[in-house]
DNA sequence: CTAATCCTTGACCCCGACGTCAAGGAAAGA
DNA sequence: TCTTTCCTTGACGTCGGGGTCAAGGATTAG
């Protein structure tokens, strides 16, 4: 098939394809008139590619991936290569989870702060002479 | 004070205080000889950039903060615009955090059932007419 | 035969937040 | 005065994953 049918059944763009051969994931045979040719195993290796790419990885990480299906075996991740590469991106992931977990929390406190903030202000705005706290909570401004 | 000191107290190069001017965040005075001016204020409206950026809010998400402080108020996120800011990016977070980990999952369940074949094969390989594994410890090479 | 698709390569564009280099003016210390 | 350091503007590079032309050749439908 040429690039456009592979294009179409993969979901993505001859402009992607063209790209992948450049990096060298995903070299084409040619037909006599130069057109790129195309068999099922390409499609699956494209597919390989491009569940990887969805799920975040770089393009480089797809790499034993594709090479491991080159090599004959039944799936990308057949390969320890592969694998090494998934234990890789679940550390990564678990890196990246935890410090935007880090931010969410101080994201959080300082709307927190700057809520409570506001109505402290707020209230002393509507009650000029004082805000007269029965509870604790009544603050001197900064 | 000039341009690189001020970018020395704020832990940063004179080429990131260039930027922000050119997007209009943090305008500089002059000086007779055509050098950038600033003073203890600017300083204060660049560590809030900075600290926001440190969170990984977009320069532009900044605007509202440093506005905030230019108009006169005690803190950033005094400004109603602020927390807004705030909260959408509370929004943001909590979406990424919740695909991050979709991901994880995913990639973990590849992990383990990659693995698991490669167990499967390993023995097979070892015990042709049978797996019947004895004990876990006998490992093959590669 | 001709028009409409498809294919080819090459080359520039995009985003964000700067890094880096170049050419030249100003200031400060010895 | 000389040298070093700081400042100025301008312009291009970076990174990833392609998007979007442009100019021209191949193929196919009518």
């Amino acid at each position: 098939m040429r690039i456009g049918e592979l294009a179409a059944r993969a979901g993505t763009t001859t402009r992607t394809l063209r790209y992948y051969e450049a990096r060298g994931l995903l070299p084409a045979r040619r037909s006599g008139n130069g057109y790129r040719s195309y068999d099922e195993a390409d499609l699956r290796l494209l597919r390989q590619i491009r569940t990887l790419q969805d799920f975040g990885f770089d393009l480089e990480e797809t790499r034993p991936f594709v090479e491991c299906l080159r090599a004959g075996h039944p799936e990308g991740d057949s390969c320890p290569a592969s694998l090494a590469v998934y234990r890789r991106k679940l550390d990564e992931l678990d890196a990246l989870i935890g410090e935007l977990a880090a931010v969410r929390a101080k994201v959080g406190e300082q709307l927190a702060r700057a809520e409570s903030a506001r109505e402290r202000l707020a209230a002393e705005a509507e009650v000029p002479g004082g805000p007269e706290p029965e509870c604790e909570l009544g603050g001197a401004g900064l």
